[in-house]
DNA sequence: CGTCTATGGTAATAGGTATTACCAAGTCAA
DNA sequence: TTGACTTGGTAATACCTATTACCATAGACG
């Protein structure tokens, strides 16, 4: 009884019951994963997970939010913010990574899949999770206007466009199924080419000076 | 007997049944879908469905091939491929207004929700979809390349590079059903924009000139 | 006219569903 | 020891599920 934590963290119990639960939400889907098979990989009674979540909806709620939490922990989104190609790299590595990962995908097909019927669930995760990532971004592209490296008219429009950039067709086909996780490989010269066309376009009759190009 | 589709078209009753699981389909998804509700909506009975698809995921496999092939109708991506300017802008158009209509997200909900389940599915819809406009748009840049306009070390990559730029942050809000369908004037800014950053960056400081610039 | 096939309607099969109830066993503090 | 509580286990409630079987009709085709 130190400083305990007014209702997650430390209990076991809750613990295991939202890890089986994830896993079998996580493979089967919402509707087709039933309680009687979340106590079947948990063990315990279903009295416990009514006591504790009140319905199998309130399971799956709390179960998206503290998941969508924990993958998108802050420490993400924290790295230095000059000079702006650096930071704009690093946060493009560090997206790419984290959304392609197995278990962000299968989180953000279960968000997607029931945001039509939950439209809070997808509320609550896109504010927990992604928007946080576009906050700081658009901060750091408004802290580069001030210092002149770029010229801003909407840091949030253009933290949205820099997003979709980095992800660009990839995450779509990824959250398709269509190819795996992506290479540490692939993932650092995807950031690079997102951070040029960002920065230098592709029209390079215009550009004045383009560092490394190839003869 | 004149000119008769194989398998398709001009069956009253099988368009019935696919138009009923389909809003079915899309506004409870696939496991939350019964026959019998389908049945209910459309009329009829079971065995028709069974006879013509099998089963139900015969059902919303045929289901969601037709949609896709409609949705995406070929006539979208064959506009003028010069100057590339307009081409792009063009295809953005194009691009935002069919992705983020509610039935094209719909869909994409039912695809991306069962993608671990039904590999195949997604592989299909992507390939009678969305695989199609990359393609024509990965022509058009090398095309672009050759006509000096452009300099491209690898088209699909690039074209990937520009769906994810014109797509931007509002199609991930729009999935997630954060916001509704784009206006036409949003639309055309957004296509707009991406243009502008894909072509010349966001770097002014290295433009030689920039047309439009407001002081 | 008689088949043949497709369909509608109904019911059977063989389960599975979320949720609540009930009861025994354990846990903790006073 | 007493009481308050949280659990595990089982069963009941009151349905809903995909799929198949059966039968009567209806239209098509020779």
């Amino acid at each position: 009884m130190t400083t305990e934590a007014p209702d997650l963290h430390a209990d076991p119990r809750r613990a295991a019951l939202l890890d089986a639960a994830a896993s079998l939400f996580f493979e089967r889907g919402y509707a087709a994963t039933s309680i009687d098979a979340i106590i079947e990989r948990a063990g315990g009674s279903k009295r416990t997970i009514y006591a504790m979540f009140g319905s199998k909806e309130g399971l799956f709620e709390a179960l998206i939010r503290e998941n969508t939490e924990r993958m998108f922990s802050a420490e993400l989104f924290g790295g230095q913010a000059r000079p702006l190609e650096a930071a704009l790299s690093g946060f493009a590595v560090h997206l790419l990574d984290l959304f392609t990962r197995p278990r962000t995908i299968a989180l953000f097909r279960l968000v997607v899949a029931e945001a039509g019927r939950m439209p809070e669930l997808a509320e609550s995760f896109h504010r927990l999770g992604p928007l946080r990532g576009r906050h700081w971004l658009a901060r750091v592209l408004e802290r580069a206007q001030t210092e002149g490296e770029i010229r801003v008219a909407d840091p949030q429009l253009l933290a949205g466009q820099f997003l979709g950039l980095v992800r660009s067709d990839a995450y779509f086909e990824i959250v398709l199924g269509l190819r795996g996780p992506l290479e540490p490989g692939e993932i650092e010269s995807m950031a690079e080419a997102a951070v040029s066309t960002f920065l230098e376009g592709q029209r390079p009759a215009r550009r004045v000076n383009a560092p490394d190009e190839e003869i």
